[in-house]
DNA sequence: TCATGAGACGGACTGTAGTCCGCTATAGAC
DNA sequence: GTCTATAGCGGACTACAGTCCGTCTCATGA
């Protein structure tokens, strides 16, 4: 496991904070370190929903309230571990090749980006759950949900400036939702028909051609 | 309050379910009746996330048990509370006037409806929470989404046969999700903008003709 | 090396959702 | 009216998330 999130934790949007007021201190980290690890390997023998955070303290060999000073929350926790993959597609659309990355058309940027989203929620449904539905309104106020937010705004004011990028950015968002691609999931859709049906929507949403 | 609520509960999508097995026992009629008035009371009085199932239990002078054997956890309770404002937008939606009744065309049909539901979400979005996050994928397995669900499936496959309608209609409806409603109240949406970019953003996608 | 205080530690504690099961009330048969 | 099978009752119980605060550790500077 990378060392990726670093002290204080909230920086889940991959853009390092700087000026960190203090240097995380060594016991902190070596327990981040532990429950993060332990978490890891609790989650995946026995399936995310199953594992309560005593079970992870006691595995890591730490306090119940280190786990809590440390992740606030089980959401938070997720978020952590979720972190290292966000980041890598994040760092694809800042500056990785187009379509993903600068330089495609906007369309195009933006359904690429769905389909590489949906492909990271599959393999992680679990785990994204639990980072959005852990307290209320988790999902909109993760580092991570208001990056993609302003990455699909921007694209959406210049594909479509006659429709409020804002509120339409959300509104791509939401079929994103952990809870909905488990629900399909689990009613027989697979990923690739929600890949296809996705893009077909957004396309027309989006595109200057109707279909 | 009306009895609207059935015996063994289930029938949330307003249709009657026919021939029930076993008309309802009184003292269980009974102390459903009291278990939705105290709810409805003290939901009214404290906000809903800050009352609790037990306390409600003794509002209404019987025991835990009761209340979750009755409504199965605190999704259903909130179900339950809903039902009445649902089912009277689901006759609209059956049998009343257009373009929310049948004789509209298909868009617009989907538009009023959105309407509407954003209205109802608005009123009550604490509830609707409640009913969507209790547990795990509760929203999509409650009947009126999978009634909502239908409706809209059948009106994209009118509108824009060459979608996949059953995904296409989870797709309008994720925006819908309570969660999302309050988060974006919270940052300042109105019900009116959320109302009018959803409008636009549906009718680009089911629309004949572009903007 | 040691003193010191900021900050981390950990586990007991609280509050809530949801389960279980021995007991009770009810409805229907006679 | 009485009997009885059945559905419903209720509260003690479990398990988990999240809080609190007295104690201990580390980093720093003298």
């Amino acid at each position: 496991m990378k060392d990726s999130t670093g002290p204080r934790s909230v920086s889940q949007s991959g853009l390092p904070l700087l000026d960190e007021p203090r240097p995380e201190r060594a016991d902190a980290r070596r327990n981040r370190l532990k429950v993060l690890e332990a978490a890891e390997r609790l989650f995946a023998e026995q399936g995310v929903k199953n594992v309560s955070l005593d079970a992870i303290a006691a595995a890591a060999g730490v306090g119940k309230g280190t786990v809590f000073r440390r992740f606030g929350d089980r959401a938070g926790l997720a978020v952590a571990l979720l972190d290292e993959r966000e980041v890598e597609l994040q760092a694809k659309i800042l500056s990785g090749p187009p379509p993903l990355g600068p330089g495609a058309p906007a369309v195009e940027r933006v359904t690429a980006f769905l389909d590489a989203y949906l492909e990271l929620l599959d393999r992680h449904v679990e785990l994204f759950m639990d980072s959005e539905n852990a307290s209320d309104g988790a999902r909109y106020r993760i580092g991570s949900y208001r990056l993609w937010h302003r990455h699909l705004a921007i694209l959406v004011a210049e594909a479509r400036p006659e429709l409020d990028a804002d509120y339409t950015a959300h509104f791509i968002l939401a079929p994103l939702a952990a809870d909905l691609h488990d629900a399909l999931r689990s009613e027989g859709f697979d990923l690739a028909r929600m890949q296809t049906g996705l893009r077909a929507s957004v396309t027309r949403l989006l595109a200057d051609q109707l279909a």
